[in-house]
DNA sequence: CTTGACTAGTTTGATATCATACTATTTAAG
DNA sequence: CTTAAATAGTATGATATCAAACTAGTCAAG
């Protein structure tokens, strides 16, 4: 959702600068999903990759409701993206031991490669990417917006 | 989409890095649409708001493509919000009259109404995260947010 | 024990989004 | 003119997402 704005930020509103900051990561999430999306083997999805990614980089052996906690997402879509990921064979989902209203997520062998090869298939785009922005500015951005979305996330569970 | 990864920037590679910067916008812009749609009027989403407040700003009796064009969003997307719209009574879409194909969408009383009172209701959602991230720091982020989605743009087009 | 509150997961219905395929109109090339 | 290419808008089917309602299991308080 973007909307290019005009451009004179110090005559603006404090409203308006952070409707335009709003504006601009928006449009840039969407770009960077279909980006992804486009490159991504396997007709993986961004969501369902970042859950592929998640359990090769932190371990699988969790449960829905750790992973929706993880991405900050419902467990209803949680369900939703693990049945596809399940069908694709990617991952098997096994009622847990211990608690009888819980399940657990495994990654399979196949799902194993196609991270790997998503992980491949991404380079050349993160590469470009780094190149245009440059990983300096790439880290100081990743500060101020790690802060915004812990805060956003805290003000959530307040205001909620 | 996030992922609350681990915390040592100058130790990861460069994918990592673009991977996390990616990660903290997608998740940025979940919480940021959640925010304002729990708070819009009339049951608004952030994409009616946005074209409402577009038409406001920029002015209405734009084609449906200009304005898929400005979120940049396909025609479909487009299509299927501006019906809500009108649905609501918010916009009227009239066929143009030199041009066989296209269509011409105008605000109504109700649709500028709506847009302001959407404003008012966001506003102190915008004051608040004002107060924590700081106007400079917005600023300073709006700066190579924009470069970056400028460039991402460009690269799509050249890459489609 | 039994009951009530909490937790895990699913289902449903809505919206936004995309890609793709389609219709209708306009425009440019011969 | 006629025809081919480009453009505007729509339709369809998929996915992600949310909220809200629902089922089933767990756990703690009596």
């Amino acid at each position: 959702m973007s909307d290019t704005p005009p451009d004179n930020l110090s005559a603006l509103p404090d409203e308006a600068v952070f409707f335009r900051l709003f504006n601009e990561i928006g449009i840039i999430q969407q770009l960077s999903t279909s980006a992804f999306e486009k490159i991504l083997p396997h007709g993986l999805t961004q969501a369902q990759f970042s859950i592929l990614n998640h359990c090769v980089r932190l371990g699988d052996d969790k449960t829905p409701a750790q992973l929706a906690e993880a991405f900050q997402v419902t467990r209803g879509t949680m369900t939703s993206t693990l049945a596809r990921l399940e069908q694709k064979g990617f991952i098997r989902v096994e009622p847990s031991k211990t608690d009888g209203r819980s399940k657990r997520v495994f990654l399979t062998d196949s799902g194993r490669m196609a991270r790997e090869e998503g992980l491949q298939k991404a380079a050349p785009l993160l590469k470009r990417t780094g190149e245009a922005l440059g990983r300096r500015e790439a880290e100081n951005l990743i500060g101020p917006l790690s802060e915004l979305r812990a805060w956003m996330d805290n003000d959530r569970n307040e205001e909620g």
